[in-house]
RNA sequence: GGCCCCAUGGUCUAGUGGUUAGGACGCCGCCCUCUCAAGGCGGUAGCACGGGUUCGAGUCCCGUUGGGGCUACCA
């Protein structure tokens, strides 16, 4: 398949800023991004807030910081002007009465006085069965007499394209290949509402040509409207783009993604503690495949591995515990020094303070690297951390029956309370080969001092290694937390 | 209803006429082990159905079934 000249690739994003930016919205940024990148083009963003009602400024708001947090930087759009602007759809309308003139001079659009009312009376009136339910076509002869006095009795009118009537319009679409459309089963459509305003399809077309884009990359919700966007291309006799429709992103029930199957924005995600490697890397594979092993990509690699021709065809569920083992992945791999930034906001927010100089944030690392293996998202690495800060660490109450509140505990917290005071460093060595000792001594399995330990010192039944963590935690916030436990022992 | 798209394990997918149908997530088991993870090893599970074409179909064609999308003066 003819992808186009690789030289000029313009494509673009043209979310509609009426909520935030959605996992599908957002895999069809990443791809679109990836081909640019790719070709060495230019991605540009474009918001589609002729929907006055629904548009919020937050939201547009919302939608960038999603797409920068990704790391999809846009050439052109909001902030950064490429000479195609203004890049808010609200602000192009003299773009669109300009194309709507130049059809309207060609012969190939007239008014229809047709009421919404009107249409959908004949349409329920047509008995559904079988029956086109498009516009039938009334006011497509009207002679100049009839529209004075349809004007005449108030009414307003939208503007419809003249659709032919018979033949086929074709797309070549990238990914499904050939796809034919009867024109018959068009009908005229408005491309001009009788408020002025111009229609979805109509716009789209206006602002692509407008924009330059070489290469429409985008839903395959999308697929039916193209061939009404290559009949207004057509009456306009300009070129079209090159045109790919991706799969579709569903919910475990096979309908197409939404609100309702849960989270479903980046947003969303973002605040649980995903990264965005992560999310960049899982959204690539939906849809898209390298080869068949490698999974694992960094945005730089997707941007080398990326190509259209690896787009499949079927639509693919959504699958949250993938993902979240993708981030498990990363926040195994990141660099120290990213996954601490990361997790900065989120330690200041729980008031856990990293100890100042290098020792402090060598120990820091330390902590991090015992807890990463342990989590899937910042917030529980945030949260898990907590008790080798100084800070109070409340006993989980199913743990505190379980081994604290048992027959001989407290005795055996007090003597490892006692040897722990004297061993000396205080690391995990000296402290493994202390409490195994102890335990040798008292005639117990290292379990029996090992377990009660732990929940003293971390307030949980599980951690990493204990003997680490003792180390971490240090003498003096261990000591107090196993005085603590012992007042409450068994 | 009409039009369009899609169909490999539960999920994401590799596969482009001849493969023991490969990988990943999940799940199960084993190893490691002070708990929990991580990691290693092993396992579970799939070509929707029916016709063709062909020496030979997961791969090509037709149909059926199933799913989805679009059918607006929404985007």
């Amino acid at each position: 398949m003819e992808v186009g000249n690789t030289t000029t690739v313009r494509v673009r994003f043209a979310p509609s800023p009426s909520g935030y930016l959605h996992v599908g919205g957002a895999r069809t940024a990443l791809f679109n991004w990836l081909f640019a990148r790719r070709a060495g083009g230019r991605f540009i963003l474009r918001i589609e807030d002729t929907d006055q009602q629904r548009s919020t400024g937050e939201s547009v708001a919302a939608i960038l910081e999603d797409l920068a947090w990704l790391g999809l930087d846009w050439d052109e759009g909001p902030g950064a002007d490429g000479g195609h602007g203004p890049y808010f759809q609200s602000q192009r309308s003299e773009f669109y009465r300009r194309y709507a003139g130049l059809l309207g001079d060609a012969g190939l659009l007239y008014p229809c006085y047709c009421t919404p009312e009107e249409l959908e009376a004949r349409r329920a009136g047509t008995g559904g069965e079988g029956k086109f339910q498009g516009y039938d076509g009334r006011c497509r002869e009207l002679t100049p007499a009839d529209r004075v006095r349809l004007e005449a009795e108030g009414r307003t009118s939208a503007l419809r394209l003249r659709v032919p009537t018979s033949g086929k319009t074709v797309v070549d679409d990238g990914i499904r290949g050939r796809v034919e459309f009867a024109n018959e089963i068009m009908g005229d459509f408005v491309v001009v509402r009788a408020d002025g305003s111009p229609t979805y399809n109509f716009a789209v077309v206006a602002d692509d040509i407008e924009m330059g884009i070489s290469h429409v990359i985008r839903g395959e919700d999308h697929l039916s409207n193209t061939p009404r966007q290559f009949l207004i291309y057509e009456a306009l006799g300009r070129a079209k783009p090159f045109f790919a429709h991706i799969p579709l992103i569903l919910g475990p029930d096979r309908t197409r993604l939404s609100k309702r199957h849960g989270a479903t924005s980046v947003g969303q995600y973002r605040e649980a503690g995903f990264v965005q490697e992560a999310v960049a890397n899982y959204l690539s594979l939906l849809g898209w495949s390298y080869d068949d092993r490698r999974e694992l990509f960094t945005v730089p690699e997707l941007v080398q591995a990326f190509s259209l021709e690896r787009v499949s065809r079927n639509p693919a569920v959504f699958d949250p515990g993938k993902l979240e083992w993708f981030n498990g992945h990363y926040l195994r791999e990141l660099p120290l020094e990213i996954l601490e930034e990361r997790l900065d906001p989120l330690m200041k927010r729980r008031g856990l303070t990293i100890p100042a100089g290098p020792d402090g944030r060598e120990w820091y690392h330390r902590v991090l690297n015992l807890l990463r293996p342990r989590v899937h998202n910042l917030e529980e690495l945030a949260a898990d951390s907590a008790y080798f800060f100084p800070a109070e660490v409340p006993l989980d109450p199913a743990g505190l029956e379980k081994v604290i509140r048992k027959e001989g505990v407290a005795a055996r917290l007090t003597a490892a309370r006692e040897r722990l005071a004297g061993v000396e460093p205080f690391n995990q060595e000296e402290i493994e080969e202390a409490i195994r000792g102890l335990a040798a001594e008292l005639n117990l399995k290292a379990g029996d001092l090992i377990h009660p330990l732990r929940m003293a010192v971390t307030g949980k039944t599980v951690s990493p290694g204990l003997f680490e963590v003792l180390a971490l935690v240090g003498r003096e916030l261990t000591l107090d937390r196993i005085d603590r436990a012992a007042c409450v022992a068994g």
